[in-house]
DNA sequence: TATATCATCGAACGTTCGTTCGAATCGGTT
DNA sequence: AACCGATTCGAACGAACGTTCGATGATATA
């Protein structure tokens, strides 16, 4: 982890997994050859190989690493913090702050989870439950203390995650608002809308909520 | 549009398209290879032909035709209604509808806006932008009525794609909530956290919001 | 300077891919 | 039965891919 202690080896192996990340983030993990890599890294075909055993390692590599920081950060900000709505604003915080600081990677990582299979896509895929369980039992907890109980927290959860990892489609550092503003907006929009008014929903939304739904029923039905 | 004009040729294109459209969303549209879908058609390689003139053409017919679908669809059911909530409603309602029953081409439609280029992408990409514009607009009226400022329109916006576009990744229609259920809960969620309660925003979130941005600046960053 | 380990390389192999093309088959009309 | 357009097919082509292998260069230690 500390910089100062990396060795050659690895030095040399970040430089690959970030060269490959930038690449798979623009044309995809499949579009992308190893000779692209090859040709962006300049190395050669088979002395990449020397860091990676296969394409799909590659991709593993990415991910693994990319996944582990977000949680440990995670877990290091959230330590000795108990109010569950002061964690969960320091876990979109920092997820939306690691997201826009290492875009590529975390692309490559929301975009290109199925891309990877067997044992590899399994050990990624574990450290992926244990994130969202945090951020799912923090909103349990939440329900609880504020007696939210018209909320399906499964649904709540991924649409949480859905505000933020959806950002790599469209945020850009250029043009948009940066990264604490972008923080500051989804949080409120997330936390407002979780803890919400009720009269809102009751008042507002309730509307004839059944009255058209036949209508989007397509051609792809048949 | 209507079933019963389909021509012979119309059927058996969209039979191509949504058995293809079902293999794009399992394994990937790079990962699928036109022999796949061959096996899955009974049709032959050469065949399949006859309906697209390239892969990428494939592509771009399940793209351009379930997102003119749901644009369609969402014009229809807003026409004459003018309240921008109620409005906002429906175009959530819509979307999510569409989007669970059809959710192989939705996905392909989503996860896969990037596998196309030229001039078959500027189409696919200018309906969306109208479908985005749309979307935007609505909420900056509703900015306007309810005197709402301190949000970031784009942000919000693409926050609210990001909750509907992102449930490919994990909504199952056998074990969650039914589309109903989801389109409430999405829907109360967004639009109370858009509307909401301001003092939620500036009593409970406004706590140390610079103290720890630079723990996630990871080894990424070399 | 000899030696061992680390790091890189050029060249090639076998496979899979998208696409093409001319021929065959089908269904309906004369 | 003869015909014609619409539809399907088998076989093949060239290109691009991931991966391997033995050899070569670089670096540090003795």
């Amino acid at each position: 982890m500390p910089a100062e202690a990396q060795s050659k080896y690895d030095q040399r192996l970040v430089f690959v997994l970030k060269t490959a990340a930038a690449i798979f983030a623009e044309k995809g993990y499949h579009s992308t050859s190893i000779r692209d890599i090859a040709r962006a890294t300049k190395m050669s075909l088979s002395g990449l190989y020397y860091y990676f055993k296969s394409k799909e390692e590659l991709l593993f590599l990415i991910q693994d690493y990319c996944f582990t920081t977000v949680i440990d950060d995670c877990r290091r900000l959230l330590a000795g913090v108990s109010d569950p709505v002061h964690r969960l604003k320091l876990l979109i915080e920092n997820h939306l702050n690691y997201f826009v600081q290492n875009m590529n990677e975390m692309k490559v990582l929301s975009h290109e989870a199925n891309a990877i299979s067997g044992d590899l896509f399994k050990k990624v895929n574990n450290k992926k439950r244990q994130y969202v369980d945090l951020a799912m039992k923090l909103l349990e907890e939440i329900a609880r203390d504020y007696r939210i109980n018209d909320l399906d927290i499964r649904v709540a959860t991924f649409s949480l995650f859905g505000m933020m990892n959806w950002i790599y489609n469209w945020y850009s550092p250029r043009k948009d608002v940066d990264v604490a503003g972008l923080s500051q907006t989804i949080t409120r929009l997330f936390l407002s809308g979780f803890l919400g008014d009720k009269r809102i929903q009751t008042e507002q939304l309730e509307t004839g909520r059944e009255s058209h739904l036949e209508r989007s029923v397509s051609i792809w039905q048949q």
